[in-house]
DNA sequence: ATGAATTAAATTGTGAGCAATTTAATTGCG
DNA sequence: CGCAATTAAATTGCTCACAATTTAATTCAT
């Protein structure tokens, strides 16, 4: 007998990562519902924040998401007076991402999350640094996995 | 100035996470789209290959999710042939899931799966089981922290 | 210059997740 | 016993996530 002992799913590295998103998550919701955003919302405030007039698709890089994503978030967005969409006049093509002022104000009123998140991580900073860098890494050989594979099917 | 400095999307534990759990069901899901599942559904699948029988309450605590998500999720494995959903006689409250014989023969074609996405994360084995265990006991405290700003907020 | 590729977003359709509510069965207390 | 509380699933409504397709603008090769 050589096969491989069946695993638990509480030790399989999928499982963990999927759970522990979710709960982060969970951490994130009731932080986020005082400023009227979503985690993903969250997250593409704080990349606008840090680097506004980008295009859908540049925002989608950034964050792995593509236009079935983030176009409707991007509506929600609009509708809520926090962003502005605008087509670039030089490629029409293109969508222009832009703050309104509100968009803007928020960013201070968001500016305390971060800490209460790191408390309920419940680590050392420099834990908890160690451990976004391994997860991020992880995170690229798994890319890499998919690309290969994707290339692959297509020979 | 003591304010704490803006840090980027890369290097927060959140982003990191979210990320590679998307990456990681990226990788799953050429995988299993040939077994016909979902990556919720091959996770429902291991819960059941592991202890048929139990209900959805169990099967929730499990795999952290509720009846909103597992109910049609499990009508969804019902219409695929894989599962019976059927009341518990002695409390008619209680669903008890069932496998198929096709549910269960699921299971020996499902048995690869694991090794490849290990493959897929590139790092042996012992570095694999500590990522594991620190990404567990991450949503551990996170989930502590989720249940006392809940409680926190009840009061 | 023009028609074929290419590119960027939007759209369509399916399947999660989850809060809040509803339905139905069981328990427990007076 | 009888009815209020509790419990388990199901339902409703909203938001992601993503594959596949469509629409519209631009680029490129002839």
């Amino acid at each position: 007998m050589v096969t491989t002992k069946e695993i638990a799913l509480e030790e399989m590295l999928c499982f963990s990562l999927y759970t522990a998103a979710h709960a982060m998550n969970r951490v994130y919701k009731p932080l986020l519902e005082k400023l009227g955003l979503t985690y993903p919302q969250y997250l593409v405030m704080r990349a606008l924040w840090a680097s506004e007039g980008q295009t859908v698709k540049a925002l989608g890089q950034t964050l792995f998401l593509d236009s079935g994503t983030l176009t409707p978030l991007l509506k929600r967005l609009e509708a809520a007076g926090l962003v502005r969409r605008m087509r670039n006049p030089a490629d029409e093509r293109e969508l222009r991402l832009e703050l309104t002022e509100a968009g803007r104000a928020l960013q201070d009123s968001a500016r305390p999350v971060p800490a209460r998140v790191a408390q309920a991580a419940g680590c050392g900073s420099t834990e908890l640094a160690r451990l976004t860098r391994e997860i991020r890494d992880l995170r690229a050989r798994l890319d890499t996995f998919a690309d290969t594979a994707e290339t692959a099917a297509a020979s």
